[in-house]
DNA sequence: CCTGCAATGTTGCATATACAACTTGAGTGA
DNA sequence: TCACTCAAGTTGTATATGCAACATTGCAGG
């Protein structure tokens, strides 16, 4: 049930499994999100959760006080806590779609899917996909070609507790990209932008030489502070380059 | 006064600007950078903290909590924190200067001057710098270490006509990205990021094998419409990774 | 009218207390 | 010896309370 005062709902305290604070957090950004809560809008005050949701103020204040922290939320003693502004996104280091990338220059979009499993979470597959080790995953392999010259290699892990029915897509008609972002809004992205050697395989699928330098992207995206993707993206040096001009 | 137990001071009440969980924050990164507490290092838990500087376990939880979140410290349920190790990793985004990334690592930064005269502008320079071809510029090339372990090479051309006394700068104090923000603000970037090959000269003065992958920053910045440098920044791939989240 | 001040509401910080969850090591009993 | 239990230490969370700092509003008195 709504409370009219805060727009939040007063949370049965038995069905809570992660802590009243990022409980908190959670059902706040969600409003953002969806937009309930524009820019600017004014967020319930400190006193006011705390009536409304029975929680103490120090609870409501850790709360907000770490959106805060995050830019999501900004606070101003003596007046009260606001939706800050939308952050400037990169346009060549945000999460593209390779699928819209290439058709933009013109070219011709294949994928060539080399494999799409469920696997067992292994120690450090858990840690980044924040599982628990032995929970079952969705790993999807494959090569995106631009005009038939493969130009992406993507290597994905998927937590199955936010798309369930991530193996039954057709990834040749919608890239696993655009899936995932039509199911759950990216909160947050964790990106690592490295040079390396590839691997044989990973040569043998590119189609490129042994001692060809690739970039390597390893990116993890958050949906209501649950990771939702961990993929790293290989691309051959000599066929691509990253731009960010600003 | 040191305490044996924990190695913070006890401050005097009255001398306090900061919260005192600020202040506990800074003496505790202040242990770290110096050395004086290595990675894996354990740090004195809340309890004792609390016991030696009487401050209240609320607070020096929240201290540490920080610490965590901000990557500097691990803490571990039941055991402890601990210093965390360092991660050399930048953000993508914006213009840092090297030399204070290093310092905030808490490394010590060190350049190696390698070149530094006036050349003629040949078509491809020219362009670059939208001057005309046999115009002159200056050129510098330098390396910069990270606790004496090489980790950028700096191959630079300046515009003269907007850093006239540009080579007379002592780049052991001041790096070239420093003198040139302080004397033109950046108004544009443009920014392209690639992996490669390094040359063998480049394999030599960075310390790295033949087949080293390499990330390859090639950066323009502007200042009133014109340019004001041109930057080739090569990291090693073993070396170095960006960073970029949003 | 307007200046000054008090009241109220807000965030910021610090403390004391309590309980839960986890780790480690010591001890105990089969 | 091995397995189990228990105690102590540590972090994680939640609450109640108090005071300080800042912003806004309204009111009293000039």
């Amino acid at each position: 049930m709504l409370n009219q005062d805060t727009g939040l709902s007063a949370r049965d305290a038995k069905d809570r499994g992660a802590p009243i604070y990022e409980w908190m957090k959670t059902e706040i950004r969600a409003r953002i999100e969806t937009g309930e809560w524009p820019v600017n809008h004014r967020i319930p005050s400190e006193n006011e959760l705390v009536e409304s949701l029975g929680v103490s103020r120090m609870t409501a204040n850790r709360a907000l006080r770490e959106l805060a922290n995050e830019g999501v939320i900004t606070r101003v003693q003596g007046k009260g806590s606001f939706v800050a502004p939308k952050k400037r996104s990169a346009p060549a280091l945000g999460v593209r779609n390779i699928a819209d990338e290439i058709l933009e220059r013109g070219s011709v979009h294949r994928t060539e899917l080399i494999l799409a499993q469920s696997e067992t979470c292994g120690h450090e597959l858990a840690a980044a996909l924040e599982l628990d080790v032995g929970a079952q995953c969705f790993h999807s392999v494959m090569v995106h070609n631009e005009d038939d010259v493969p130009i992406q290699l993507e290597d994905r892990f998927v937590n199955p507790a936010i798309a369930p029915d991530y193996l039954e897509q057709d990834f040749a008609a919608t890239t696993p990209n655009a899936f995932l972002t039509s199911i759950a809004p990216i909160a947050k992205t964790e990106q690592f932008i490295e040079a390396v050697l590839p691997q044989p395989w990973e040569c043998k699928v590119l189609a490129i030489a042994r001692f060809e330098p690739c970039i390597l992207i390893r990116r993890r995206t958050w949906s209501h502070d649950r990771v939702v993707t961990s993929v790293r993206l290989l691309y051959p040096g000599s066929r691509y380059r990253l731009q960010s001009n600003f």
